[in-house]
DNA sequence: CGGAATCTTGAAAGTGTTCAAATCAAGTGG
DNA sequence: CCACTTGATTTGAACACTTTCAAGATTCCG
């Protein structure tokens, strides 16, 4: 169970974990099931936790006052899923994440966090390696939101993520790519006819 | 002209910056002038230096196949100006960086970032405060960019960043929200009527 | 088989863009 | 001080793309 984590990090940071780090993960790291539409967190909550994804797929968006859902992120398979404002600030999230599938998470609270490992090297490096790329994605994201037209945002999304085709319904894709499923499923006929 | 650069940094981190961390950045920053219209950077460059704005105003931009300028960020006083990406890992900028206005820079080259300063805890330190900063602002950024219509875009940017109304003209602010400068015409005239 | 979720299709409406032209504002040089 | 230039803003009309709403078709799965 923690070895996707260990190899995780292994895979991220130059000098790989000791024994003695691993068990210290185990420790502080404990696992947590979520079924298809459970929560992990809701809009309002503070984020207490951090959830690295062993299995399964989730979903992080918002609620506009007419009920639609705008979807930000999609996390599967050695992905963390949490927000990160919340978590380090302590402001209340504007987000849920929820399970797409049946989903299984590595979970470490917050005060477990800050007091036994926040500051050890190997997690500092991985957290400042982890945001730095974040930064980057969001930033080329921004630009495709801006700048490309519904049909190659859709080429783009193919290109980067392909395996978020196999994983979630063409509704889910649609919101993250911050268009309607009709546009989505018009787009797609007519890039099939070229 | 440093003064401003250590104030910034004092005003982020924990421990304030000793005369001798004072000494060692005076001698690996050193300014540059911009002229309105000049470059920073230009598309394909690596981007090899990291700038501080000590006074003036620049934008980051791509240009599209018929010449459309698509501005990204603004940058102002005491703002960071650059391509991460493209300074940390090396790869050719897509972006433009040009003066808006005439500009004063506090400029530090790579080479000198990673052999003189970048092991530094103050500025591993910061470093780790602004890319986070950037993460979430990019976050909402994005979220802003699909969900909201364009006036809502721009009654939020004069929420947040109210000073740029007052150094960029209209249509570099359209561009920074991802709409014309005729759409940003028409809904301030409407904006006013109510 | 039957029901739920997903995907497709059509028509009408909405939102923002494009293109072109007019207006406005701020220097600059004569 | 005025004419001229340049950059910025506004306005109008036609157009393009995406959404909305509604209905029908398809797929999945117990």
């Amino acid at each position: 169970m923690i070895d996707k984590l260990v190899q995780h990090i292994n895979d991220r940071i130059d000098n790989k974990l000791t024994e003695s780090d691993i068990s210290l993960l185990s420790e502080v790291f404990h696992l947590k099931k979520l079924r298809k539409h459970q929560y992990l967190i809701q809009s309002g909550d503070v984020c207490k936790i951090a959830a690295f994804v062993v299995k399964g797929a989730l979903k992080k968006y918002t609620v506009d006052e007419t009920g639609k859902e705008n979807i930000l992120e999609l996390f599967i398979e050695n992905w963390w899923a949490g927000d990160k404002e919340s978590f380090m600030i302590g402001t209340p999230t504007p987000y849920y994440i929820d399970a797409y599938e049946d989903t299984e998470l590595l979970i470490i609270n917050k005060s477990d966090f800050i007091e036994k490992i926040g500051k050890l090297s190997f997690i500092s490096e991985l957290n400042y390696i982890l945001t730095e790329r974040q930064s980057f994605q969001l930033m080329k994201r921004l630009h495709s939101s801006q700048t490309l037209t519904a049909e190659q945002k859709l080429e783009q999304l193919q290109n980067t993520y392909p395996e978020f085709f196999q994983r979630f319904p063409q509704h889910i894709i649609a919101s993250y790519l911050g268009m309607t499923k009709e546009t989505l499923s018009r787009i797609r006929a007519n890039a099939l006819k070229k």
